[in-house]
This record gives C-alpha cells, structure tokens and sequence, in this order.
DNA sequence: CTGAAAGCGCTTACAG
DNA sequence: CTGAAAGCGCTTACAG
C-alpha cells in the first residue's frame, strides 16, 4: 500500500467556514483581525481552524492583498568573495532574525553573474517580494539602478556613491573609525605609519582611506598599497609596502581578513607585532580575535546595522520616503598594537 | 512635486491581451509555453510584453499553479553557532546558486528557537514553498518530524539518526573518511592516537568516532574526549587529552574548527606541531588552510552534498520517493601530520 | 490554433 | 456584527 499524499487537499478558508457554521467573510475577519466579529464566532471560527487544521494560503493572501510578507536579500558579489568575508554572514543572519520578528521572510538572491543579475531584477519586478535589501561594497554596481528603477522599496548597506538622497542606505561611519584607528596608532608612538586601504570604488575603500588622511594630511605614496578586502590580497599589499616603505612601523589595514594577510608577511619578513609594526584592521569580525596576535580593529556595528536596515525597509513598506543613516563605530583594542 | 511610484499600476496579462490583440488565454499560452499558439500570435505577445513591461505576478501564478517555485532552506542550529561554521555558508549558497539554475528561489529560515520552529512550521505549511531543504546535525531536533508531517517534500543534510527510509538525505561517508584519517595517523608511525569526537547527538558525531574505532578497535577511556564543534571546546577538549593521556602523539579532531581549538591548547602546552603531537581535521573548510600549521583535513563535497540535496528535492516535487545518498570524502594531507 | 469561462483561495468594501 | 459578491492576476480544460 502507498499512501498517496498528493491526495489528501488542504483545507481551505470554505471549509473553515463550513465546519464553524459561518461565512468566508467572517472567517477572514478573525484571522486577519480586521473588523468586528462577534465573540462566539471567533470562537467558533478558532475552533473550526484547529479541527481542520487550516494554514492560509501564502499565494491567495499575497493576490488578494498585494503584500507578500517576503523581501528579497541580494548579495552582489562575486562568488568566490561571497562567504569568505564572514561580515556578510553575519549581515544574512541579521537580517533574517529582524525580518523574522515581523514574521517576514527573506529569499536570498546572490547576484554573481550578469545572469544572475537579470534573474533577480526579474524575481523583484514579480511582485514575489515587498521591498529589498541590498549588500554590495561595490557600488560601480549597476543593481542599485536596476533595483531601484522597479519602484520597489529598497534599502541598501553602505553608502551608494553614486547617488543621492533617493536611496536609501545604512552605514558605519567608516572615515570616523578609520581617524579613531589612526589617532591610536599615533598616540601608542608610531611614526612612519602606512596604509592598505580597501577598493576605491566602494564607499568603505574611500571612506577609510580619506579617514586616514584626516589624521596624517597628505603623505607619501609609497605609504599607501590597495588591497580588494581578500585575504591574499592584504598579503601581497603588506608586502609591497614592506618593499617601498622599510621604515614602517605601523599599518592600518582596511579590513580585518586583509589584516589577517597583511600579519603573515609581517611574520614571514621577520617583523614582530606589535614591537616592530603595530597593525590595526578594520570590521572587528571573528577572524580578528583569532589572529596571531589577535587584531586590534574597529567595530562594525553589525546587528544595529541590520535592524536599522530591515526597519527602514518597512517603514518605506509603508510609504515613508527614504533615508540615509550612519552609524557609529569603536576602536577594539587587543594586542596587534 | 512628489512622484507618486504606487500609483503607477503594474501592467497585467490584461493589458497584454489588449495590446496585442489577443486574448489573455493565448497571451498566457505564450508565457508558459504550454498549448499551441501560431507564430504571428507568439510575436505579436511578446512584443506587447515588452512594450507594456509585463511581468507575471508570482502569487497570481502560484494560486492558479499551485506551485510557487520557492524552497525552504532551514537552518536549525542555535544562532550564535550558526555562522561561526563555514560549513553552513558554503551550504547555503551553493544551494542558492544550485536552485538558482532552476529558476527557483531560496526562501533562508532560522530556526533556533522554539517560537523560530513554531514560525517555520506555520510558514511551510502555507504553500508558500514547493519543498524544503533542512540543515541541521542534532538530529534531536523535532523539526524532522515537524516538516515531514506537513506532507512537503523534504530532504535533509546528514543522515538522520532515528528515521528510516521515509526521509531523504545526502550525507558524506563521515565514517569512511575518519577511517582515512586514523589510517593515517597510524601510517606517519604514529602510536597514542586521540580523538576528539563531535557531539554524539549528531550523525557526524556518531559516525567519525565509530570510523576511528574500526581502525583502532577499542581504546582507552582517556584517549577520547568530546566537543561540540565549536573552536573553544577544541581547546577544552585538547587540554583534557594532554592531561589524561600525556604521552599522546595524535589526535584526530572531529571538525576543523575544534582541531583550530586544540592547536592552540597544543601549543600553549608547548608541544611541537607535527613533530610532537600530529593533528588531523574534519571538513576542509576554510579554516583548515589558515590554521598553523596548515591542517591535514577530511574533504567533504559540499558542493556536490548540495547539487545532490537540490537535485534530490525537484526530484521529489515531481513526483518521486525520497531517496538516501552517501557521498565520498578524501584525505587532504598538509603540515600538521 | 484561439477565445470564453471557470477556478485557484483569499480579502474587503458594501449592504443590511 | 455578518453575509453576498466582487476582485486580486493568473492558468487550463473545453469548445470550436
């Protein structure tokens, strides 16, 4: 004998209706806790949904209201980078806890290839989902357009550097933090103090460079190496300033897994840390206590920065126009400087 | 002046019909590619989808389908272990990009909390999606029984402890591969081989250490210890080893993230990695390879484990039996034995 | 090959 | 406070 599942129909808002004696409006009413129902039908209509064991139908509702209970979450970044970065881990896991709290749900779009990209500008222009949340350091991006273009609400991390105050965004104060991180660097009695800033075509990148140059004025090129926030790439930039500048004796680094890098050429070159080169990073995520020394960063605010994202969502739901927000940051001391 | 977005109505398949001089059923025809249609009708819609800017209303399509083209994917672990394990993100977004080729939509649900289950549960059994794909070790968890009895499809990460054949799974050999390791500790001459186990409430947990006493057979009380994967009770597990079993020259780690944990404890004990004391992880995560030294790991195929869990799933919304699926791990030799 | 019509399962003014 | 009815935007047999 096979039990054939596909059988057995789900119970509908008629059936509900049915077993409690009354109408389909009035079902709905109690469900949606619209309007009046007396106190005997709502009982009555609880009890008959318990019997039946009726779950509405998420599309039905969807149709009839025009409002999915979904966002969409878009990451636009290249594979590879994607999970590697833990911030946007955390960002994913964030975002999905405040939506949760509204009893939203979050589909998670990843939006490498242009491909993708086509696919998730389709997905959003459906009408599957009420708003959207966009992560993407990259800004030359042409998602902010795409999404924003489908009139969807949509709120994006970090700062757009292309745009203006129609879009909506929520960010750390990456240049304050940079200048905290710098300030240290000073008062602990660095001298030749070099920089591996981040890409210049994210807001993060400049940001936290034009931090640094807040503290310092202008100063030599050779003090200065980019990195694109990976791993290897903090490697290959310590390096290289290494090369340039011999005399560094402190280097603040845009990210924290570039900083992670940036340790081991200081350790393969012989440099101790702190002693030699005091290093700072930037983001305070989990690969920053388990460096070797544990880094000394700047914080992220990462779950305030989330909330702030889904709430700006919703209340663009709801008709409110957008807005940009900044958040503060602070300095994490441990033992790299 | 204020530009009114939510007044603009999104064009229907109405108008598409209007524009193109057809009715909504061959305009529909065309879209789903379904039935036949004459060549000229099929230009003449497409042109008016492009002229209108048409796209299908998802929840429309979905009442009328009965299909949403959406999965569940269904974390279930307590949150603050959630992200800490690349595992999980390498997971999901393999899955991510792996539906995406079918044009179906990840919907990320966190369950860690009883009221989280309570939402998932209630969520799943709306329709909103055709399947789900649960990730979770602690098989303890009722959040199996909980989904299957909503009927959907359903396929799980791991082996399930208690379940027979009715549920489908994909899962690495984890006993084979921890035979792999043990085989290798023994084969670089080692002789006091430890291990520390995963928790034994988990498939993975349960398997690794059974690998390890097939090859050992049965061992001392006070070779073994037990973590929870987490990079601190590694450390902790380590440190009770090396007290009850001083003259160890091995230990095989049940995760690379507690294999992370003991290397610190071995080396605050001072102990020399691999000439005193050899040590072999599990997974090849990311981790693994910024370990010092670098780890000798168990590769497990997560991106295979993924295509086959997605594969598995459509398999299932189409129609088919749930299935079980056992993949092969490898040995990853690097410095650490 | 195409149109008219019923139906998917809800919500929400509108009367009463 | 409640019911009847229209409507949300699609798909899909059914005739022709």
């Amino acid at each position: 004998m096979v039990e054939d599942r596909s059988t057995q129909r789900r119970p509908t808002i008629n059936d509900v209706a049915e077993v409690s004696g009354l109408s389909r409006g009035t079902v709905s009413r109690v469900l949606t806790g619209e309007g009046y129902v007396s106190k005997e039908s709502r009982t009555a209509v609880l009890k008959a949904v318990r019997t039946t064991g009726y779950v509405a139908n998420r599309h039905a509702r969807g149709l009839a209201t025009q409002r999915s209970h979904t966002v969409a979450f878009v990451l636009s970044e290249p594979q590879h980078r994607l999970f590697e970065d833990p911030n946007f881990s955390i960002l994913l896991r964030e975002c999905t806890q405040a939506l949760a709290a509204h009893d939203i749900m979050l589909v998670l779009t990843i939006a490498g290839s242009e491909a993708d990209r086509k696919r998730v500008g389709r997905f959003v222009s459906e009408g599957g989902v009420d708003g959207a949340l966009l992560v993407s350091d990259h800004t030359g991006s042409s998602l902010v357009d795409e999404l924003s273009a489908t009139g969807i609400p949509l709120v994006v991390c970090g700062r757009p550097l292309e745009h203006g105050q129609d879009i909506a965004y929520v960010a750390a104060d990456d240049r304050d933090g940079a200048r905290r991180m710098v300030h240290h660097l000073r008062e602990i009695g660095r001298e030749h103090i070099t920089t591996i800033a981040g890409p210049q075509d994210t807001s993060g990148g400049v940001e936290r460079l034009e931090g640094f140059h807040d503290v310092l004025g202008s100063v030599d090129e050779n003090r200065i190496a980019v990195g694109d926030y990976s791993h290897q790439s903090g490697e290959r930039a310590m390096r290289q300033l290494l090369e340039r500048s011999p005399d560094l004796d402190a280097v603040f680094v845009a990210s924290d897994l570039m900083a992670a890098g940036a340790l081991e050429a200081l350790h393969r070159a012989g440099r101790r840390v702190p002693e030699d080169v005091a290093v700072g990073g930037f983001d305070d995520s989990s690969v920053a206590e388990r460096c070797v020394p544990p880094l000394t960063t700047v914080r992220q605010p990462w779950s305030r920065i989330s909330k702030e994202m889904v709430r700006l969502l919703l209340d663009m739901i709801d008709g409110d126009t957008p807005a940009g927000m900044i958040l503060p940051t602070a300095l994490v001391r441990r033992k790299s400087t």
